[in-house]
RNA sequence: GCCCUCGUAGCUCAGUGGAUAGAGCAUCCCCCUCCUAAGGGGAGGGUCACACGUUCGAUUCGUGUCGAGGGCGCCA
């Protein structure tokens, strides 16, 4: 296992008592608060008996999509007409009689459409949030909210019996975007990597390479059914036949099995590490053997009678956990299902402390969750029962020419997560891997994104972060100054909506945290940028006007800081020029 | 047959219990004597698969139908 992760991880903690004193980013999460409070205190003057419900009303302050319907909005009026019996329209015009003086709101809220309320800011409210990201830098958007719990996130998971090809390369971007997630809300994040090196598709990888070495030693035999038939066999053949003169016709399996399976491990470790993904922990299959883990694991399930024994074998009642049939575990010729592994696995991510456990999938795997779940609940040794949590990725479609291309490790034909590293970019594979939802198909075209990588969208993130870079190059002058810049003179639709978004991160990041879902983190950064060309191209940065000029290098240094944190929870580089 | 995911612009995909459903690509029209045009502004393009229900309000939630992909073996 990489010991550079395991060596950083204890400077979580100090970085998490840090924020906590600073509280970095809860500048503009309080400003909601605040309108939330002043519409509350509002509501119960004008409605006082609202406040006797056992559970009286909660404002709900909402951030509308269209920026002309204001910063908040307060849809409480249309939820309470039923109840008031009254009109939505009237009931807003009572909220807002009865709202108390701020210095937080500018002008008198809006009645508008069926019943809404819309506020605006002060702009001093609004701009708040710059001199929070300059204090909180790289940590701005992050929260302590995960306690420094552990979380377990299992991913890619690959079989050791070819290259990573491009679903794992989904799998890769995916969950190491989970676990950077993950991280800046709190958690103690160990990524883990699954090794299937026992069983039937080892045998049968052990085959195919043998049957090359005798190819190449002039004997006739027979391919395996089905053997793997990529090249990257009759590579590994050739290097193993050069290695070990002394059997070059492969006739020890054993050597041969551990030599491709170790030979292929340090394939795909090449590949991940050239993916900037890196594991805490490669957990063996084959050690579950060893250990006794799986006989351990058969034998409490017996003993906590969930199984029973039909036609030779054994069988596990996942029925009794919401599986729609039972499943055997131990085969009539006394050999494990692949699944009892699976449930021994999962027991160990328990007793080792991950009180959390996410387990990120191929969709093609998604029969396996109900079983190891069940398999979970039969031992009866308190998993909770929704554990673990899963993440599953869906199907990615190869467009080569025009055509589809088939993946299959036994037939041979091969799109490579390398491949994809090689030609398109570790930087736009993995946005690209991640900018989607994880439970829908994707297309991935090869030629698109080879010949005309500048439409990436990676690049246009990218871009903005460079240009801001130049910019600043350009005036000369020093960014540590610009920390204490008078504000306001922003105030430009174009500025405003920078603002805004920028004060979104830290709620962005926990949402996506929550939901398990990276691909948000894509969609925000892809919006970002988008603010940050519009207002570049509608006003100069570089102005006559000192005090103009100082207050918006502000404003686009503090949009670097934010894009750069986004960048880095996709794991892609912020770079200065492009 | 049963289970899971999906169905949104010509294509690839976001999004949401609320106000006029978005982006990129593609098509068309504009914008560099100016901080990087890998950019910006604008036009066209939609029965949010279909039906019914819940709701003050449904594209979003529920049920059903249709369609796509995947999973359902003493394979992993």
């Amino acid at each position: 296992m990489p010991p550079s992760r395991c060596h950083s991880r204890p400077a979580i903690i100090p970085v998490l008592f840090k924020s906590l004193f600073r509280m970095p980013s809860a500048a503009f999460i309080d400003n909601k608060r605040a309108v939330a409070a002043l519409f509350q205190q509002a509501l119960f003057s004008a409605y006082p008996a609202l406040q006797q419900d056992e559970a009286p009303f909660a404002i709900e302050v909402e951030k509308p999509k269209n920026p002309d319907h204001g910063h908040f909005a307060v849809n409480s009026a249309l939820q309470l007409a039923r109840k008031l019996g009254a009109k939505p329209r009237d009931i807003a015009e009572a909220i807002v009689a009865a709202l108390p003086a701020s210095d937080l709101i500018t002008g008198k809220p809006d009645i508008a459409g069926p019943g809404f309320i819309n506020i605006r800011l002060a702009a001093s409210a609004e701009t708040r949030v710059v001199p929070a990201i300059f204090a909180a830098a790289d940590e701005f958007g992050k929260s302590t909210d995960g306690a420094g719990k552990k979380v377990m996130v299992e991913f890619v998971s690959a079989n050791p019996t070819g290259p990573l090809h491009v679903g794992h390369g989904r799998g890769a971007a995916t969950g190491d975007t989970l676990a950077r997630l993950l991280e800046t809300q709190g958690w103690n994040v160990s990524r883990e990597f699954y090794y299937n090196d026992a069983g039937a598709q080892i045998n049968n990888l052990g085959l195919s390479v043998q049957a090359r070495l005798r190819e190449k030693a002039g004997i006739d035999a027979a391919f395996p059914e089905d053997g793997y038939r990529g090249q990257y066999i009759v590579e590994i053949a050739e290097r193993y036949a050069a290695e070990n003169p002394a059997d070059a016709k492969g006739e020890n399996f054993d050597a041969v099995c551990k030599f491709a399976v170790a030979a292929l491990r340090h394939e795909q470790d090449l590949d991940l590490k050239a993916f900037d993904v890196q594991f805490d922990v490669h957990y063996l299959e084959s050690s579950l053997y060893t250990d006794g883990l799986v006989e351990k694991t058969v034998e409490h399930l017996v003993r906590m009678g969930h199984t029973y024994e039909k036609d030779g074998a054994l069988w596990l009642k996942t029925t009794d956990y919401g599986d729609d049939k039972d499943r055997v575990m131990r085969k009539s010729d006394g050999t494990f299902t692949y699944f009892v592994p699976d449930i021994a696995y999962h027991v160990t991510k328990w007793e080792r402390g991950f009180g959390r456990a996410i387990t990120e999938l191929g969709a093609d795997h998604h029969g396996s969750l109900a079983r190891v779940r069940a398999g979970l609940q039969a031992m009866q040794m308190g998993v909770p029962q929704g554990y673990p949590d899963y993440v599953l990725h869906q199907m990615i479609t190869v467009m080569r020419g025009g055509e589809e291309v088939k993946i299959s490790k036994r037939a041979g034909s091969y799109v490579t997560l390398r491949d994809l590293i090689d030609e398109v970019g570790r930087d736009a594979t993995r946005y690209f891997f991640v900018m989607r939802k994880s439970d829908s198909q994707l297309t991935f075209d090869i030629d698109l994104a080879k010949s005309r990588s500048e439409d990436n969208p990676v690049y246009y993130v990218q871009y903005a972060h460079a240009r801001i870079c130049s910019v600043l190059a350009q005036w000369g002058g020093d960014v540590a100054s610009l920390r204490g810049a008078d504000l306001s003179p922003l105030t430009s639709k174009y500025e405003s909506d920078l603002l805004r978004a920028m004060a979104d991160f830290p709620e962005l990041l926990a949402a996506a945290a929550r939901e398990l879902a990276p691909h948000l983190v894509c969609v925000y950064l892809s919006d970002l940028a988008a603010k940050l060309h519009s207002y570049y191209n509608a006003e100069k940065f570089l102005v006559e006007d000192e005090k103009l000029k100082l207050a918006r290098l502000a404003l686009i240094l503090a949009t670097r800081q934010v894009l750069k944190n986004g960048l880095a929870v996709v794991g892609v580089s912020a770079p200065e020029k492009m």
